[in-house]
Order: C-alpha cells, then structure tokens, then sequence
DNA sequence: TCACAAACGAGAGCACTGCTCTCGCCATCC
DNA sequence: GGATGGCGAGAGCAGTGCTCTCGTTTGTGA
C-alpha cells in the first residue's frame, strides 16, 4: 500500500500500473479469455517473461484487474447515489451500475461473467464486490423499507450477512433488495450478453421500468 | 436433420455426437474456456486435424454445444412445468432451471455466462434459447396474469416479441415475466458463479423465497 | 462394373500461448 | 566498496487452434 521512497520502489509501482493499464486497454479490445502475457508485454515494450516480476501469473494479473473493476463499479455507484427522495438516489445509483457495465464491458464480464475455469477468487476481492450491492442497502435503509415475512432459516442466515455489513436493516428489507440486487445484476447481464437481442433490445426503456418496479418491491417509493 | 441413409452418413452422424459427447465431458472438468480440440480428439483416439471434418472451428464446436444446452434446458423446464396451481408450475418451473443449472454448471455458463469473445451467437440459438422463458410466459398466461401500466414506447417494444413468440399475454404481464426471468436467471447465476459466498450460500432457502415473490409479483399466485 | 470424385484420418508444420530458467546488469543496503 | 537481490532479455518447453498435404476408403453415375 505505502507508496515506497525508493527509486526503485516508484519505479516498480509504476510500473505495476501501467501493466494493469495496458492489460485493461488489451481487455477492452479483445476480452478477458484472449487476454495474452505476451501481447501486453509488447504493448510494453517489454519482454513476456519481465512481466513475471509483477505478477507470478496471468490469474493474478486478472485477479488485479477484478478488483479494480469491483472498486471501479463500486465508486461509480456510490458516486452515483444522489438524490431527493430515496426513489431518486435509488433509480440513479441502478442506471450507474448499467452505465458502467455498458462503457466497461469486458471489465463487467470479468466479474460477472462466468468465471475464469480453474480460477478461486481470493478472499481479497470480497470487500470490493460489496460496495456496489451496499449502496443499495443503504438506501432501502434511509428510505425505512420495511420487513416483511420470511422462513426462520432465511432470516437467521442473511442476519449473520447483516451483522457483517454493518447496516441496520429490517432482514425481510434485506431479503428483497437482494432480489433486485440479482434482478439487476441478470438484467444488465442479459443486455450486455446479447440475450435481449430481439426482444427488448435497446434495453433503455424495459430498463427504466423494470427499476422503478423493484425500487416499489423493496418499499424505496 | 435427416438420418442419412448411407453408411458412412451414419457414421459421420455417429461421430458427431460422440465428438460433442466427449466435448461435454472435457467442459465438466476443465470448463468453457480451456476446452481444447486436441485434447477432445485424443480422448477419441484421433487427431486433432481429423475434428475439423466435423466442426469447421472450435468456435463451431461450442456453438453445438451451446445449442444441445439450450435445448437441455428448455427441455428440463418444460418437464417441470406441472402442478395444480399456476404457482406450483411457477416455482416447479423455476426450480427446474436451478437445478439444472446446478447439475451442469460449466454447460450453464457457457449459455448463460459471458460470452466467448469474438464469437457471436448465431440465429440458429434464439429458436432453442427461448424455450426455457416460454413456459413461465405459458404459465403466466394460464393464471391470467393482469395488465398492468407501462410506457408506451416499453409497450410497442415488447408487443414485438409477444407476437413472434405466438403468446396471448397482456403486454404489462409480460414485462413482469421478463423481471421475473432475468431475477432468476441473476440468481442462479450468482449462486453458481459464487458471488452469494459469505451471505445466502448455500442458497435454497433464499431461492425459494426469491420465487415465491416473483409469482407474486407477476400474479401467479 | 468400373472409374472418378468426394470424404476421410494421419501427420507435419505455423504462429501463438503461459510459464520456467539462466544469464548478465545495476540499484540498494550493510 | 562489496555482497545481495531485483531486474530485463533471451532461449526453451509443452501446449494450443488451425492449415495443408498425402494416401486411403467410400459412394455414385456412366
């Protein structure tokens, strides 16, 4: 984390940077499975095996990408989280989660596509893949969303979800927000994946609606 | 589509589906990504060079499979799709998907995942594709799902497809039955991607739950 | 019946991949 | 001012998708 004072030290993380970036400019092009060692090296002007230093392998180059893409999605959407009502600040931080997946499509496939075979995601990456789905609790939370029914077995597990978060919430808010949660995530999925092509592709308006729906299911309206 | 009557007809029909048995077998274990032809060939005591008479490209390949995926799937849930009640359809339906999806995890995620880069998904996929949200479409209509109010450009938008997919639907009903699909498909996803790890995994209590409002939400309940 | 054409499997080969190892070079620290 | 360890370059290994060529087998039309 600390910046390092050597030249050395700079020079390194620098460096580190800027494979992360030529990675990120190669992923864009071409997508998370092509990505190839040897292609960002040369992009580098460097030779494959010196990327070695950097990072003992291609998973965790991609592991470096994955969670600067969860905290890439998670500042967009907390940045996004403005507005008057709850109903607004909820509508606004959804359309940021579909914005950024839409600009940043491979980095969104990277990590809600399938994964990469063979690849764990480290424990790492959890704290970053939280932001984005917390910004929602916190404002089912801010707009009082109520409780609602729920199977005891349910209820004692996402209370330990709950407890790890660090937001009060009513549990049966919770259970639905996580189905929006997954509602929004399968809808942006399906319109970056090409699954609504031919039906409600663009998927501007269906977006729109289908936001307003869930925000009224959770009781953010 | 026919069976062919020649012998080496037969045999080339033969060979084709055991290519494509052996490619499903070296996706379970090794997963979309690093399926290779080679290795597909050797575990059919051939060389690679001779899979090229069958399937022009791996890329080709994949799309077999997707397509036997597809059809899979929609097969399973059409299957499931029986009860008393418009709402045990509904969550027998659902629950087909899940378990499906559970029971071929890599096949799933080479549908449903994200898609390999560079390839596109032929028009021979949506016939297959569209199976499986066809029932919950069907099911739908059979509960005498109500309208309900929707933009007007949503509503042109999705009288398109109902009519292509020849359901009688008020177009408001279907609009929710799109939420509900991409709310199941976001959470089967998440379950199987491992992005529910550490809240609701192991998650079929939450899946239960999750579908049960869903039914509501269309009005099959 | 028999010749011709098409389909077939084997093999070599090309350009590419991730990754390892060894080599000199040079900044850093004792 | 050395010893140490990080560094980039290069060669090399095993694997990949894919192409081309070659001799063989199979089906068909004359």
């Amino acid at each position: 984390m600390s910046a390092g004072r050597t030249a050395r030290d700079k020079a390194r993380h620098e460096l580190t940077q800027e494979i992360k970036d030529a990675a990120r400019r190669e992923l864009a092009t071409e997508g998370a499975h092509q990505l190839s060692l040897r292609a960002v090296a040369r992009a580098l002007g460097m030779v494959s095996s010196a990327l070695y230093r950097y990072f003992p392998s291609r998973d965790d180059l991609l592991t470096a990408l994955i969670i600067d893409a969860y905290n890439a999605l998670g500042e967009a959407v907390e940045r996004a989280d403005q507005g008057a009502t709850p109903a607004e600040r909820w509508r606004n931080a959804c359309t940021a989660v579909r914005t950024w997946a839409l600009a940043h499509r491979h980095e969104y496939a990277l990590i809600y596509g399938s994964p990469v075979p063979g690849y764990q995601a480290p424990q790492t990456t959890v704290a970053p893949a939280v932001r984005a789905p917390t910004v929602l609790l916190g404002i089912a939370h801010a707009a009082g969303a109520p409780d609602s029914g729920l199977p005891e077995n349910l209820r004692e597990q996402l209370n330990g979800v709950l407890g790890a978060v660090a937001v009060e919430l009513p549990t049966g808010a919770m259970a639905r927000v996580m189905i929006a949660w997954t509602q929004l995530f399968g809808m942006v999925s399906f319109e970056l994946f090409g699954q609504l092509v031919g039906s409600a592709d663009p998927a501007d308006e269906f977006f729109g609606y289908a936001v307003d729906r869930m925000a009224e299911f959770v009781g953010v309206a």
